[in-house]
DNA sequence: GCGCATATGTCCGGTATCGTACAAAGCGCG
DNA sequence: CGCGCTTTGTACGATACCGGACATATGCGC
């Protein structure tokens, strides 16, 4: 086990903190390659494991008891899954499931509640990222409630762009229909749409977004509400055009 | 000003705090009287103050830019209006309000980041608190897209009741529908259906719930799911029976 | 007790999405 | 190169809810 380089790791938290910080985390922190629809934590589970994600990206479902998840939110490299450990949680009440393939750094649920609190800037950014991702959420469940799935498509989209790095995405319209929480048809209905309007191109499951302003003018004010508390928290201005992909 | 006595205070984490950490507190709580209809936070704000609910419940709303408000969670007398400044949040995403007659403790959102520096007890209590408000948003965020609304009316109405601790609230049909986000005459069918079943009463700005287990029955799994979770909180058992009304 | 504002019940056509089914198209593997 | 599995397109009636309108009922002030 081999420690990990500061100035080599792309998760964005670990990139932000200082030297002598990343150094308490640095022995705990093993790299894991992600594969397409592999679980991080089952809903009911304890939490044993916390990831920064370096690449790819992860959702969080709620799985509702007549066995269909819903998303709830997105974790990318901006992010950690299994965070709420430092709220004191210790059963994940949510499912986080890889939807790409990706790597990340596992560490132990205890070793980073040790170190968090220790390590006064990582416990700030862990606790302004969780603020964050609850905004996400919130801003999911007014969503959710109000905006038709041609806005929540193409947000989601935006979303997993932002979060993947790459405009080309390996994903099935099947699958997005489960993160959606919709009939698959009718994600290929919504989907159609937009690529006849020419902003993204599908491929027997890859997507590729052609047209990511055409993108965002397509989906609702919820994608830049959440994008820009996110730019907020690595102190960006909020009031900047954003730039091609934020992470 | 007087000082609150802890025997007296009947917001649960007030109440569940150490003596020595409530008295930290007690200097800096105020006694506020809470009108039906009033904003404690709005959206985009600076959060200047927080508010322990102490009778009543409140609303947190996230405001869609059609102008719409749609609610994703209830805060009684379990919680905190505000909290997410423990975070590091200094504005509010969503908007905070009165939605019966109420009380609650108002302090500055600084004094309480200065308290909950030096009172560990109350830390913890916060952030957990913290966690399973962020639970109850999730589950509203799923509930929202796939319960139908005679499902989500009971699911709101037993929250409603728990948090007030009445069987009696003074709430509209319009009222409801807006924290449903759905329009006020499908409310009417939906409460229609339960009053035709016995288990609710209305009466012009009265709702009575004249059966609490049918409407349990009526609701989806997303209230008890995050009922276990507020019991879990404050240390009950949550396979145990619940109490009539939780709080 | 009466009038009026508020609250609730109900009706209409319209639409987004459901639930299910089937056909067509693309890619992988022999 | 073609078979078969996966992925996508599309059709169909059914339904929950929308958006708006109107009628009725309740309670409050006078």
């Amino acid at each position: 086990m081999h420690r990990p380089i500061q100035a080599a790791v792309r998760n964005r938290i670990l990139a932000a903190l200082p030297a002598a910080e990343f150094a308490l985390l640095a022995d705990h922190l093993t790299r894991v390659e992600l594969t397409l629809g592999e679980s991080l934590h089952r809903a009911g589970d304890k939490i044993t494991s916390v990831f920064f994600v370096e690449s790819g990206f992860i959702s969080a479902l709620t799985m509702l008891s007549d066995g269909q998840p819903l998303e709830i939110g997105l974790i990318g490299s901006e992010g950690v899954a299994g965070v709420s450990v430092i709220l004191g949680a210790t059963d994940s009440y949510s499912e986080t499931m890889c939807q790409t393939g990706g790597g990340a750094y596992r560490m132990s649920a205890s070793a980073l509640k040790d170190v968090d609190a220790r390590a006064p800037h990582l416990h700030d950014l862990l606790l302004r990222y969780t603020h964050v991702f609850h905004v996400q959420v919130a801003q999911t469940a007014a969503c959710n409630a109000h905006h038709e799935l041609g806005q929540r498509l193409a947000r989601w989209l935006l979303a997993a762009h932002d979060r993947s790095g790459v405009p080309e995405l390996s994903l099935t319209q099947d699958l997005i229909a489960v993160m959606l929480g919709v009939r698959r048809s009718t994600v290929s209905i919504a989907a159609g749409t937009l690529q006849r309007a020419g902003v993204i191109r599908y491929q027997h499951g890859k997507i590729t977004i052609v047209d990511r302003v055409g993108l965002e003018n397509a989906a609702c004010e919820c994608y830049e509400a959440v994008a820009t508390e996110y730019r907020a928290l690595f102190g960006e201005y909020p009031d900047r055009p954003p730039p091609a992909v934020f992470p």
